[in-house]
Parts: structure tokens; sequence; C-alpha cells
RNA sequence: GGGCUCGUAGCUCAGCUGGUUAGAGCGCGCGCCUGAUAAGCGCGAGGUCGGCUGUUCAAGUCAGCCCGGGCCCA
């Protein structure tokens, strides 16, 4: 190979995860991240929130989604020339790390509370097994996070159990408190009996799951009429015993209808639309039944301090919630265990029975056969109770969505009358519905639909648990006048007296339970002592709070704060629409009016707060839109998406044919390894001593674990039951793995994720641009293409001006749509645009860059110039890359650090119509080489010539300059417009139906009728002579300009030709001697392009070549003997006349070739 | 049961304010090109736009109802 005239020399792209191992490093070494922060610094700010993660689950593709699309716009911004932080934080309070910690320590078991366990094994270590668990998956996030490409501040990361931050929640708090916001009270709440604490709807929200349940219908006993029941309906039974009363609507129909039964005659009382078949005795209105007495089914005791019976129990009452939507339009009411339940006790007086406690066990007061025993497990004893007695109607059982702790998916919630404490949401629903108002919230439905609805129906933030490791609610209550004061921070309890602080723990720790509960302060009504209420809050208060808790704010951080509220953009999964979007949008609904604003010194932001934008992605499935699960197998492991590799345990089968593995059918379709493909099976990560292996579905096998063939597993080396899986195919990496979320869908609807979708993308995207990339470097290093050297100036070649048009193109509508947040789309904008490049541009460039002189040092340049802004393009989608692109092509430290390329806001004329022009070039070619499909002419065969007819015939003389094109990519010699066009096109002419539509309204159908009836080609030719062409409607007699039509072209029948509406394509198929001599000689040219690339030969090695054939063959090689030498690097062409031993196109053919020596 | 959302080619998905050959990728079939080469490209087949009823000169697009999937909540 010859050696290049200089140093420089441009290197090939490695694989994916070689490209971003070497890039992550560069990044490290070079600090490239903290650079683009210094380099922003003191510009506006484009302000973004982290929601925090709990660290103490592993991450899984859900989280890779949504830290892809969090990087995405930071990026973007800072390259826009924003200032962008990105302090990361961790969700460190609450259940989720209770209960792992309970788990460690074996207190969890089934049905039974563990707060006695907890209590017993201490507060103090129990706290600070918490903190220690935490983090513990800290590793697998931040590697995840490093991986996946997502900048962000790990360092710097705000903590919700630090001290400072849960001062902040205190000043959060105690602002409510002090505003009569914060108070105590009764409420059915959903309560979970195991963890002993009542959930939020967010929390609640994550634990719904379809089940079975008894769907029965019982009867009760009407007095003082034998005989006579009101039929009741119910999906939990355990409440029957705690029944106080029945509900019906005043204004529905009710019926009382006989049905006979072992020989009786019975009459129920049910809604008329629902009620069973029998002969119909009354008809009444519900008010008719209020105060009906009725029997009840387990008549309390009431000496019980579980029965409170006001006058009105045992008595139908009226209620507004009845509906005929379910049941009887009876509704049992027990006021202990349902919101409109325990609403209607307070609203008709009924008195409350609440046999099941707290704990979800049946109290001592409880009928013998169901004390103690589990709510659920209550359920069939009471229906074998009912049965038995003859007071079940009817039983069935009903599927439907239940709730589950969120933590622990065995245990049924209830819904259970608690004391507690609670935010006066309810009371500031217009303010958030104000502030939700003007959100933009992507997708935009979510405003006014999902959140919006939430809003609309918001009741008050059940705030306390009654548990240990949360926020403690920073209250005081004195014990002898009750005297109640919330306090803000440490420092505010110290400053009103405040005794036995823990100087000797931790200072996170201070703030916590048990130390804080210590903390005593002397009531300043009475100089009594004031002890803190006990509960400790819901973390999704916590999380709220973050846009000034990150900071400290108001303790300290007031600047920072000042300075990034509210965000700009935020963005996470839709479950948390419930969840941190409402927590963050209430509570600083709540916190930041414009007087509270005004006494912290902050100008008041009003609305929208704290977030302008969010974007509310969708979930991630497997290939079937199946949630992914571990244990059913279907979930894509994304270490061998960016490593190419994933550990699994295994199991032996001898069923199995050796070189098969089993595997899940979903994961064997999701893989969707190619017919020749194999993984590689082995016992450690580099594959050394594997067994290549077909992947088969099996069925049943445990999670994470594929069946093996014995001797396979032997063969392999395999011990311990873990195993290594290695990818045949180069690893897809973060940037296919990026690529997908943002390129398959809008990121709001789900995406569906499989390997073989990953793989799919990186074909389309990365080696298609690294195929354009590697072919720049072959000739630029060839022609020793300097760009530091040999800066060109914008060339005139006309491929030249049309891929720079594309490129500011293709700026401009990645901007437009990122500044709407538009991932899809702009992602569909660099798509087409690579696409163009590499198949237009490159492809009909090529011959340029083989020569030499300036055209190919034009060609050089602008590919390195289009290349380099594409990389910058890149940047926030693919950063590596990207960042490899950019690098290579000598742009400077990092594409990361550069500003976004500056475009003109909308094309320039010329750039314009290039860009139209050539894009009918390209449906022009692409109807050419339908046309020759059709004809059967391979393209080696040059044609004598095609004929074009443009159904805009002004379009003509702009086309010129680009027919050489045409003629290349079609390998015709000729190219012209036809003057003949009738014979093989027809004209049609159509209304332009939108333009057409407006003026002619109703006479639109006849206006169609007359065009499409009148002759195409006269009507063409009124409407561009500028005569215009008159039709006849019913209303009068219009004359149509030419924008009032729209021309097509269409190929008549028989004709070698393919036609879309704008053009028609013939093609001159007939063949004479010249021709195919020319087609000869370019299959000469081929065999030696194909015998040297068998011989494996460099780019620039000459050659002797020695062809022999028939007369036919050497006729057209000596006629184009230049050529051949030419574009095959003969040196020597020797052409004889004999029978060779191959065959080229029918004539006997041979070839010798021998590369010569480069001496130099 | 209610709310939201989705239903477009075999599969995965686009389709702006209603406007006339309904698009892309993959897959499939056929073929081409090979000095980007264990890649690349083209062409083609394939759609009653879930169903019904309306509104309109005109409906994949708007409205109502129904069917089916998903999410959220009772």
């Amino acid at each position: 190979m010859s050696s290049p005239s200089h140093d420089k020399r441009f290197d090939e792209l490695p694989s994916a995860v070689e490209l971003e191992e070497e890039v992550l490093a560069y990044w490290r070494e070079n600090d490239i991240f903290g650079q683009s922060l210094q380099k922003t610094a003191g510009c506006p700010r484009f302000v973004f929130y982290e929601g925090p993660p709990t660290a103490n689950g592993t991450p899984h593709n859900g989280h890779v989604l949504t830290r892809v699309i969090k990087d995405l716009f930071p990026r973007y911004k800072t390259m826009r020339g924003f200032h962008v932080d990105r302090k990361a934080g961790w969700d460190t309070h609450g259940l989720p790390v209770e209960i792992e910690v309970e788990k460690q320590l074996g207190m969890r078991a089934k049905g039974r509370n563990s707060r006695e366990a907890v209590l017993a094994y201490g507060l103090d270590n129990f706290a600070k097994r918490c903190v220690e668990s935490v983090f513990k998956y800290t590793a697998e996030w931040e590697e995840l996070t490093e991986k996946v490409g997502f900048w962000v501040d790990l360092d710097q990361a705000y903590v919700t159990y630090h001290r400072s931050y849960v001062e902040s929640v205190w000043w959060a708090l105690t602002e409510l408190f002090d505003r009569g916001l914060l108070y105590q009270g009764k409420k059915v709440v959903w309560w979970w009996p195991e963890g002993g604490t009542a959930l939020s709807a967010g929390e609640v929200g994550e634990g719904y799951r379809e089940v079975d349940d008894p769907s029965i219908t019982v009867r009760l006993p009407v007095v003082g009429r034998p005989d006579t029941y009101l039929l009741a309906w119910t999906t939990t039974p355990w409440t029957l015993p705690s029944n106080v009363a029945l509900a019906v609507g005043p204004d529905l129909d009710y019926v009382f209808v006989e049905i006979e039964e072992d020989g009786r005659t019975l009459t129920v009382i049910a809604a008329e639309a629902l009620a069973p078949e029998g002969k119909v005795v009354e008809r009444v209105k519900g008010r008719d039944l209020v105060g009906l007495r009725y029997t009840p089914l387990y008549p309390p005791d009431p000496a019980s301090s579980h029965v409170d019976l006001h006058p009105r129990a045992f008595e139908v009452v009226a209620g507004s919630h009845v509906s005929l939507d379910a049941g009887t339009g009876i509704v049992h009411t027990a006021p202990a265990y349902g919101e409109d339940d325990y609403q209607l006790r307070l609203d008709a007086g009924l008195g409350i029975i609440d046999l099941v406690g707290p704990d979800g066990r049946f109290v001592d007061d409880s009928p013998e056969w169901l004390r103690g025993r589990y709510f659920k497990d209550a359920d069939k004893y009471i229906i074998d109770d009912l049965k038995r007695r003859g007071l079940l109607h009817w039983r069935g059982t009903i599927r439907h969505s239940y709730p589950f702790s969120p933590r622990s998916k065995d245990d049924p919630l209830l819904q259970l009358a608690r004391p507690g404490w609670f935010i006066r949401t309810s009371a500031f629903k217009d303010e958030a519905l104000a502030n939700n108002a003007r959100v933009n919230w992507l997708p935009e439905h979510i405003k006014e639909g999902r959140f919006g609805d939430f809003l609309r129906n918001n009741v008050d933030w059940a705030l306390s648990r009654e548990r240990f490791w949360g926020t403690p609610l920073p209250i005081w209550t004195c014990e002898r006048c009750d005297h109640q004061r919330a306090f803000p921070s440490m420092a505010a309890l110290a400053e009103a007296g405040a005794q036995g602080f823990a100087d000797d723990v931790d200072e996170h720790l201070q703030v916590h339970r048990p130390w804080i509960d210590r903390v005593t302060v002397p009531c300043a009504e009475c100089g009594g002592t004031m002890h803190r209420a006990i509960e400790v809050i819901d973390c999704w208060f916590d999380s709220g709070c973050m846009p000034f808790a990150q900071w400290g704010f108001p303790h300290q951080g007031v600047e920072e704060f000042k300075q990034s509220f509210p965000a700009d953009f935020i963005s996470e999964a839709v479950d948390q629409t419930r969840g941190w979007f409402y927590s963050l949008l209430m509570i600083s609904t709540l916190l930041f009016d414009d007087e509270t604003c005004r006494r912290y010194g902050i100008e008041p932001v009003g609305y929208p707060r704290p977030y302008r934008s969010c974007i509310v992605l969708g979930h991630v499935s497997d290939m079937d839109g199946k949630k992914e699960s571990k244990s059913v197998g279907n979930y894509t492991s994304p270490h061998l998406v960016l490593r190419g590799r994933m550990q699994m345990h295994f199991i032996t089968d001898d069923t199995l044919q050796r070189g098969e593995v089993g595997m899940t059918p979903a994961a064997v379709r999701s893989v969707d390894l190619g017919r020749n493909e194999r993984m590689t099976l082995a016992a450690g990560t580099e594959g050394i001593g594997g067994v290549p292996v077909a992947l088969v579905p099996r069925t049943g096998l445990p999670r994470e674990t594929i069946a093996v063939h014995p001797e396979d597993a032997a063969a392999a080396g395999l011990r311990d039951g873990r195993c290594f899986l290695i990818a045949p195919f180069d690893p897809p990496g973060a940037d296919a793995f990026r690529w997908l979320f943002y390129a398959s869908n809008p990121p709001w609807t789900n995406t569906r994720l499989s390997m073989r979708a990953i793989r799919e993308g990186q074909r389309e995207l990365h080696l298609r641009l690294a195929n354009v990339y590697n072919f720049f470097t072959i000739y630029a290093n060839l022609a020793g293409f300097d760009p530091t050297r040999d800066v060109v100036r914008p060339s005139d070649q006309v491929l030249d001006r049309w891929i720079r048009a594309q490129t500011d193109q293709l700026v401009r509508e990645v901007q437009a749509n990122l500044d709407a947040l538009r991932i899809y789309e702009a992602a569909q904008a660099i798509r087409t645009y690579v696409d163009g490049l590499s198949n237009w541009y490159v492809r009909r460039s090529r011959s340029r860059f083989w020569g030499e002189g300036a055209d190919t040092l034009a060609a050089l340049w602008t590919l390195f110039d289009v290349l380099r802004t594409l990389s910058k393009v890149l940047a926030p989608f693919t950063p590596f890359l990207a960042e490899a692109l950019f690098l290579r092509l000598g742009g400077g430290e990092s594409v990361h650090l550069q500003d976004w390329p500056d475009v003109a806001p909308e094309p320039d004329a010329a750039s314009r119509a290039l860009l139209e022009d050539m894009a009918l070039v390209r449906e022009i070619c692409s109807l050419g080489l339908a046309a020759r499909a059709r004809v059967g002419v391979k393209v080696r065969q040059p044609l004598r010539a095609v004929e074009l007819v443009l159904a805009q015939p002004d379009r003509a003389e702009r086309l010129k300059p680009l027919l050489s094109l045409v003629a290349d990519e079609l390998n015709v010699r000729e190219v012209h417009f036809s003057d003949r066009a009738e014979d093989f096109v027809e004209f049609r002419v159509k209304p332009d139906y939108p333009r057409l539509g407006r003026r002619l309204g109703k006479q639109m159908k006849a206006c169609a009728r007359a065009l499409a009836a009148a002759d195409g080609a006269e009507v063409r030719r009124a409407v561009l002579s500028g005569e215009g062409y008159a039709v006849e409607l019913p209303e009068g007699t219009i004359r149509l300009g030419p924008e009032d039509v729209v021309l097509e072209v269409v190929a008549r029948e028989g004709f070698q030709a393919a036609g879309s509406a704008s053009a028609v394509v013939a093609l001159h198929a007939d063949l004479d001697e010249d021709l195919r001599q020319e087609g000869l000689a370019r299959e000469v040219i081929n065999r030696i392009q194909g015998a040297r690339k068998e011989l494996d030969l460099a780019y620039s090695t000459r050659i002797r070549v020695r062809l022999g054939g028939d007369a036919a063959v050497v006729a057209a090689a000596e006629r184009f003997r230049e050529r051949i030498a030419a574009e095959t690097l003969a040196v020597e062409l020797e052409i004889v006349e004999e029978p060779g031993s191959e065959e080229l196109d029918g004539h006997p053919f041979s070839l010798d070739l021998t590369p010569v020596v480069d001496l130099a």
C-alpha cells in the first residue's frame, strides 16, 4: 500500500462496545461532563429535575428508558448554550427500605404485623440497618447510569434522608401546619395490616393486581314482614358483621319479587333493573324504602367498644352514591371499611361497628368463630354460615383488580377508618388545576385526562405513617395542655429550649427515629413537656419537596433554589401521575404562592410550578406488549445489549440435542438469532473453551435459568450452576439501546423491547453511518486528505450543494423538534438523512472519490464537513458514536463541548429548489429502476435512452443539470424529456381539493366529475397556457387556473415505463451491438474487480491482466481497453482470443491477474 | 363499573388543523450492485385504516354507539 503523503490518518470506527469503552474512558480522563458545565457557567439556565430513584432495588429496562430520555435534552440544551445542572438524587425513605431490612432480619411473615418485631429489635439498630440497605445496589445503578451515557452529577446527589433534606421537608410541613393545612383527623384510608400503616394514593397505585374475589348477594330479613328480604351485594364478605345500614338510591325504582325456593315462597327486594326473575308484587321508589328496618346478619354486642350504634342503625337509608351499575341497587354499608360508607355514617348518623382491627384480624368481641381470624380468611366462613342459615341468595366469583401492598405483593390492603395526619389539599383543588393548566404535558391528553381527573377528584393527602424509617413528623404536642407546635429545623427546636438531642450519632440520624423521639420541648403555653407526634410521613412527600429540599432551602441554598425554580423539564413514567408528578405539583402549589415567595425574597413564579414541561413516558414491555418479568423470562437483559453476554443459571437436560440450549420461548424470540448464528455457552465472560449453541424454546424453567445438555455443560467447563451466554453478533451497545427508545415510537407510547428490535435499529443507523464514515477514511487516507490543510471553500458541485442543503435542513428539523420536545420526530429526520447521505450522496459520488484533483478534494471535504455536522446533531441522541466520529474527524476536544450547528432559519430559494429537484430526481431514478426490473435488463447493461414526462412541465428546465445523475444511476446513455409524450403517457387533471373545496362547497363533486370526463391533455394545455379551463357547474361556469388543479401523468399500458403522479419514465430497451459491447466490457470490469477482491488486494495495488475470450469478448475489451485498465488499476492489459474456461454472458472467457509489486 | 388511551400491511409503528394512488422499517418474493463488500441497494406483493351509525361536497382523521387491548381508579 502506498504511504500517505502526510501523517494524518483517519481511523476506522471500532465495534460499538469497543467504541463506547473508549469514549467513556476519554470522558472520564478529560472530565468532559465537568467541562461542559464549566463552559456554560453564567449562561442562561435550562433547569432539569432528576426524579429520585430508590437504590435498594436493581435497575431494569424501564430505568434505561427514563435515563436516556432525561439525558437527551440536557445535552441538547447545553449545545444550545444553556447551563444545565444535573443533580442526581436518591429516594431513601419509606416502606421499601423497611421491608427490605425486615426481610434481612427474618421478620416478615404472612398475615403477621412486623411492628412488634421491629420494636423488639430496637429502633436504633433498625434505623442503622435501613441506612446501610438504602445504597445496596448503588454500584449497579451507577454502572448502568454511566454505561448508557446518562450524564448526571452523582457526587452532589441529594439524598432524602440527609439532615438538610429532612429539615427542608420539616420547613414545608411547618408552613402547612402554621397555615392550618396540616391536621389530625379520622378517615377511611387504604390500610396495610402487615405493615401496620396507611398508604397514600401513590403507594396504593403500585399494588393493584387482578384477583378473584367472592361476589355474593345476601338476604337481610325485613323486620315485621316474614319471609321478606332485602338483597345486598358485596365482594368483601368480611365486612358483613360490621354492617350498620343498607343504602338505596331515593329516585331509583325498586321491586318486591316473589321467588320459590325449596317449596317456600320468599319475597326479595332489589332495584327493578337488577332484581331476580319472579313475580313482581310491588313496585316502589327508593325513598319509599327508607326507614325500613332489617335484622342484622350478625347482631352486635352493644356493650363492645367496637360497636357504636345510633338509633338509625339497621335501617334502609338514602345514599347518593348508589347506582345501578352492579349488585342489587341496595348497598351494604359498613362505615369502618369504606369511604362512601363512612361519609354516609356522618350524613345519616348511623354509628359504626369495626370488628376487624388494624392488624387485619377479627377482634375478641366478634362472634366466637371469627375471633382472631385474618380478614381475608374469614370470607369463606361467613359465606358458609350464611348459606347454612339460608341468607345467601347468590354466590359467585369476580375477577377484578384489588390493591395489595406495593412492597409485599401477597398482602391485601383493606379500607379502614383511621386517625392520622392529613394535608388539606382538597381545599386547593382549584389552584392545583390552574397550575396544571399551564403545564406543557406530553402527550397533551395527560393534562385534562389522567392527571386532570386525578386533581379534580382530589382528596386530602393521607400523610402520616405509623412506621419507623421516614421523615419524622415535626410536630410536638404538650402532654399537659395538648398544645401543638411544628418545628422547621433542629435549630428552631434548640431555640425553643428543646432537650435530648442525640449529639453522639451521625448528624443525619439525629433527625430520625428513635433519636428525634427523645427530643422534648417545654410548652410555651403551660410549661409542660411537649413530645413529638409518633408518626413519620409518606415518602412521596419527600420526593415532592425535592425542588427546594435538594438545596436545603430555606435553611441554606436559597440562591441555588431561586435559580432552579421552576424546572423547565422533567420526565418519568406514566405511573408517576399520582406519584411524583402529583407530589411535586401539589406541594409547590401549596407552598409557593406569591405571598410566601415574597416572604422568602423570591420573585413570585406564578404558574406553572415546579415544572413547565413534562414528558410522560410509556412502559417498557416485551415484544408481545406484555410486562417484562424475570420469572416469566421475557426479559431482555441489559447486559446482553450492552456487553453482548448474559450470566444465567443452568440446569442440565439430556432430552436436548447437543448444541442446543433451552430458553423460555419469549427469550428465544427476543434474541432472534439468525439461521446460522450460535450463542457461545461458556464458564467465563470471555467465552474461552465455550461451546456454540442454538437456542430452542423450553417452558417451565426457573427464573434466569437455561437448560443445557450435560455433555455441553461438561465441554464448556461449567460449574456452580452459573454460566455465560455470549452473543455471536457485535453487541448493540448503549447508543443502539438509546436509539431504540428515541426512534421506534414516541416516548409516551409503550415500547416493545427485544434484542431483535435493538439490532434492527443498530443496522439502520450505526452500521449505515459507520459504512459512510469508513468509506470516507479509505479515500481520505488514500488521497492524503488533511482537513487542516486542504480547506476547500464550499463546492459548487451539485451533489455537494445538495448534501449541504440537506444537512442544514436536518439541523433545522432536529432543532425544531427538540425545541418542541418531540424526540421521535427528530429521530426520524436523522434516519431519513442518513439514508440520503448513504444511498444517494455517497453512492452517486463514489467515482468522484476515486480520482484526484479538485473535484475529489471537494467531495472529500464535503463529506468530511457534513459528517462533522452530523456528529453534532447526533450528540444528544447517540453520544458515544457522535463523540467517536467527531474525534476521528479531528473536530476538537469533544462534540459535547461544541455549539449546536448554526443554520439560517429558512433555506434560501436556491437550496429549497435543489432539495425539491433532487427529490424528484430520486423519484425518477426509482421509477427507472422499476421499469428496468419490468423489462428484465440488468443495470450493468447500458441502455440507449430514457424519456421523461413530468406532470409539472415547468420543472424540466430546473432538472436539466441533474439529469446526468439519472443517466449514471440508470446506466443509460441519454436522458431527455419526451417530445412525443402522448405516445406513452396519459395526462390527467384533478381538482385541487383543499383549494377548490373551500370555494365550491357542494359543487365540488360536479367539478370533479367534469374534470374526470374531460380530455386530460386538453385541460392540461388550457390550464398551462394561462387561458384557463372552463367548467360548467350547476351554479354557473367557473374557470380553473393552474393553482386549482393537480396535474398528473400516467404511463400507458404496454410501454416499458413506470410512473408516479409526478413523472413517468419510459425506457428504450432495445439493444444494438454498440450497447452490447459496452455491457460486455462492464462485465469484464466486474470480473476483474471480483478477482481483485478475492485476492484481497489493497485499493491502490496495480495489476497485470491477461484476459481471453471469443471474438465478441475481445472486440468489446479492445474497444473499452482504456476504461478497463483505468478502473481496475491494470498497468498491463493483454487481450487474446482463446477458448476460455469460464463464461461471461454466454461467451467463453478466461482471466489471469497478477499484482504488481509496489517498489515504493 | 368509571376515567384515560390505543386499534392503520404478516410484525413494529408514522400519518399536522378532514382534501382523493394511506406511508416507513422489518419480514416475505423477485432482482440488482459490487474498489463502502461476510456489507449495500432496488423493485414488488401485501391494507373494507376494529365495527356500525351519523356530520360533511369530502372521513384513517370529527361525533355517537358497539367490540377488543393497555393503563389508572372504584
